[in-house]
RNA sequence: GCCGAGGUAGCUCAGUCGGUAGAGCAGGGGACUGAAAAUCCCCGUGUCGGCAGUUCGAUUCUGUCCCUCGGCA
């Protein structure tokens, strides 16, 4: 057996919200005995269950779920804690003799639990506020003038309106006194620490935004508005990280006034939709997914049965 | 049936004193290395209701027909 070979297999259900990865990754989990591993930026948060079109109690009595309800709303977490507990939890069921069933629509997060991320110094906070505030003060244009002559690389990758990676970039300079496209070059997302079979869902677009629209509608006859008005009283500010979640920015405006009830629906479609998009966007450019829509159930099943080791 | 107002992008509409048209919304495509449900970039050809006439040329003018919405019968 190569080094290849023993490293745990993983398989990866993906796609954009709404499309029935949840379904489908219990279905696996019960043929396979593996156990599901979230990987959605928002269901790692406590108390929100509606919005984030969390896997039920039902869902996560029929396999078990990792990854789901870590940190509270107020609670800063990103893609490299991510990546660190997942593989921690993968490398354990793995140990277990249990299939890891990655399942989640935040690309990001599975790309850097799967293939990992540069080396760098945990957040600064009082250094990402410093720059925001030199940002407000100077315009984004000085900062990418200072970006220029500490990193010519990235300045000239990145657009001069995508404030948010200039200062992210100034950021990495200032902690580690190396480019972040230096980083880059180094890591170009070489880590490989598990066999991955990943298994892209997908729907025509059209059907797919239906189901979106009909979620949301079900989201508020499951109370939504209720659920947000719980988060602001418990005193969760809509602007932390969690409360911006699509769901949970529309309906604060709702319940702050801002927008009509029914307008806070229209617009919380629409931006599902889009982000539906944008992650159809992401996994598409990873070259390894096989598509298979929700129906395929028995194509996903012997998918799985080809990519591991042993039949069951 | 008569009178009026309209029929232009998926929707709501603007516009062309005759040289084949553009906004908002919706939508499409893409990027993405510690906020990623975030952030950012790019994208507007559509029998200008049908047919006929005038004209070098009609979405624009004229006629006629169809449809929609008001009002009157």
């Amino acid at each position: 057996m190569n080094n290849q070979q023993k490293k745990p297999a993983v398989v990866i259900v993906c796609g954009p919200t709404g499309v029935g990865k949840t379904a489908a990754a219990i279905r696996l989990a019960n043929t396979f005995g593996g156990e599901i591993v979230g990987a959605d930026s928002m269901q790692i948060y406590q108390q929100m269950n509606i919005g984030t079109a969390k896997p039920t109690a039902e869902e996560q009595a029929a396999a078990r779920h990792h990854m789901i309800d870590i940190v509270p709303p107020s609670a800063a977490f990103d893609a490299a804690r991510y990546a660190e507990m997942a593989r921690n939890i993968i490398v354990d069921l793995h140990r277990k003799g249990k299939l890891p069933i990655v399942a989640g629509g935040t690309g990001f997060y599975v790309k850097a639990l799967t293939r990992g991320l540069f080396e760098t110094l945990p957040e600064d906070k009082a250094l990402r506020r410093r720059l925001r505030e030199e940002a407000g003060q100077h315009g984004p244009g000085a900062m990418l003038e200072r970006l220029r002559a500490c990193d010519p690389e990235s300045a000239q990758r990145l657009h001069p309106n995508d404030t948010y990676r200039i200062l992210r970039a100034l950021e990495v300079f200032m902690a580690t006194g190396r480019p972040l496209s230096e980083h880059h070059r180094r890591h170009r997302f070489r880590e490989q620490p598990f066999r991955t079979c990943t298994i892209g869902l997908t729907l025509a677009r059209e059907v797919l935004y239906d189901r979106i629209n009909r979620r949301v509608d079900r989201m508020l006859a499951e109370g939504l508005v209720d659920e947000v008005r719980q988060l602001l009283a418990a005193g969760h500010a809509s602007s932390l990280k969690s409360m911006g979640a699509i769901g949970y920015r529309h309906m604060t405006d709702f319940i702050q006034g801002r927008l009509s009830l029914e307008e806070a629906v229209r617009t919380m479609k629409r931006d599902t939709r889009r982000y539906a998009k944008r992650q159809l966007a992401w996994f598409q450019a990873e070259s390894d997914v096989h598509w298979r829509t929700p129906d395929q159930m028995e194509e996903m099943l012997t998918l799985v049965k080809n990519f591991l080791p042993e039949a069951p």
